[in-house]
DNA sequence: AATTATAATTGGAATAATTCTTGATTGCGA
DNA sequence: TCGCAATCAAGAATTATTCCAATTATAATT
């Protein structure tokens, strides 16, 4: 019988290579820090958080790890205003409500059925690559 | 009989105070830009383009004035990614679409009918104080 | 009209996030 | 095992934007 080691936090396991990117020590950390903060680290974030296990890892890393990660697809990367960069892996597609009371950031899923093409008057024959849906405001006491 | 000049392209008249905020000239000719060029530019477009009129302002001064138009509701900031941001004088709820091949920027409206939260499941109590939609794309050739 | 107060502008320095560069290191296939 | 390509580390460089101190313009008051 297998130990699941219940007293531990459970490890994400990151496989060797995910969607044909190589998945060094330092990329699956960074990912790994991802899975586990789910608060929409920034690159800062993430670097101090890897540090724990890697110690020498380098900044520029980090921003290597977590470009090579958006190129795959396997994280997304978000922009609120001219801030600093957050990343997510949260790939299915959503949007982001940044509570300007908290600086909480809440992921917001689409209404089952729904396309934004069906919302949206898009430019006659334009194609969608990325979509951006980001909103500020505040969370009333209830 | 007043004339009406119709050689010269048209010229936007900016009144002396707009939603409380003095229309001083940088202002102005900042506003007046904007209103003409409705591609999107950067503070550094608008700068470029002020010089004309204003020689001698300076680029802190072009970014004070944005952000006073902003602050005021009379224009909008927009930002894609983490470029520089962008300005544009369209104040009903619209978003972008990005053409990543032109570089050109449409504005999207939304079908008439429509609001954010019949398409998004918003944490409960959220008031929504701003949104921004952006789109990165490209355009079939039809 | 002169004086005072307030707000805006300028130019340059400072900041902060990100990218770039270079050299060292690693991992992997031949 | 050797060599090549990819990756990494450290720090320098870049870029958009903001800040700051000094000057100028505008408005308010006498």
């Amino acid at each position: 019988m297998v130990s699941k080691t219940p007293d531990q936090p459970a490890e994400i396991e990151v496989p060797e290579e995910i969607s044909g990117l190589r998945m060094t020590r330092q990329r699956q950390e960074v990912y790994r820090t991802l899975m586990q903060e789910r608060n929409h680290p920034t690159a800062n974030d993430v670097f101090m958080r890897v540090k724990d296990r890697l110690p020498n890892i380098s900044l520029a890393t980090v921003y290597n790890c977590l470009e090579a990660l958006v190129q795959h697809g396997i994280i997304r990367q978000v922009n609120f205003e001219r801030e600093s960069s957050r990343y997510c892996p949260n790939l299915s597609e959503h949007g982001h409500f940044h509570d300007a009371v908290t600086g909480v950031i809440h992921d917001v899923d689409f209404k089952p059925g729904i396309s934004l093409a069906d919302v949206l008057n898009l430019p006659p024959g334009a194609l969608i690559e990325d979509v951006e849906i980001t909103l500020r405001g505040k969370i009333a006491i209830s």
